[in-house]
DNA sequence: GGAACGATTGAT
DNA sequence: TCAATCGTTCCT
């Protein structure tokens, strides 16, 4: 009797929230965050993420569980966002199954849709520098504390595949702002793409 | 209770 | 290269 109607971008399943965490790091490449807020409806193609494993230094849940910390070891394919030097917030996915401690951080989008939102948001009008680095899209998309913990493949804010398969090269580098495990190749990034974070 | 330290950013 | 700015963690 009622048909259900395919929308143009689907969420991710919620298997690939458990895929190893590197792999699912370089799969989110050219997927889509979605924020819909009263301000209206922002969109962003994931062109660099970087994974934060249970066994790297550099992670947040290396030492353990903590209050903060907490939501890395909950159920995959939910937001973790941290708040940090006084004045910024990060915005990351949580992989593996509950448990193990693993998230990527999402550390540049390409702005599609809401443009003039996030110009807004951001006071600022160049469009590259909108979104390219992890504490500007935060800030561009409204992402804060009260988006700790939930569900992206339902509600407002979202992680969907693309709708239509598209072709980049794909490079492998070290990660930006630690200092341990700072020789550790798991950031990713689209090549060539101008929406990728500067050092 | 207190000190040190950031998965950053923007200005100098 | 450096300051801003404050929650979290770790030490006493």
């Amino acid at each position: 009797m009622f048909q259900k109607v395919s929308l143009p971008y689907k969420p991710l399943p919620r298997y690939f929230y458990t895929l190893p965490t590197c792999t699912l790091a370089r799969n989110l490449l050219g997927c889509y965050l979605f924020h819909k807020t009263a301000e209206g409806t922002v969109v962003g193609k994931i062109v660099e993420t970087e994974a934060y494993l249970e066994n790297d230094p550099a992670s947040h849940s290396y030492k353990g569980q903590t209050k903060r910390n907490a939501v890395m070891f909950g159920r995959p394919g939910h937001a973790y966002i941290y708040f940090t030097y006084g004045m910024h917030y990060c915005f990351n996915v949580v992989t593996q199954p509950q448990g193990i401690g693993e998230a990527i951080l999402i550390r540049a989008l390409q702005p599609i849709k809401g443009i003039e939102i996030m110009k807004k948001r951001r006071h600022i009008s160049e469009v590259a520098k909108l979104c390219n680095g992890p504490a500007k899209l935060a800030l561009a998309f409204a992402i804060g504390k009260e988006h700790n913990a939930l569900d992206l493949s339902k509600g407002n804010l979202l992680i969907c595949l693309p709708y239509k398969k598209e072709l980049f090269g794909i490079q492998q580098l070290t990660r930006i702002g630690i200092t341990k495990g700072a020789e550790l190749p798991y950031r990713f990034f689209i090549a060539n793409n101008p929406y990728v974070s500067k050092r």
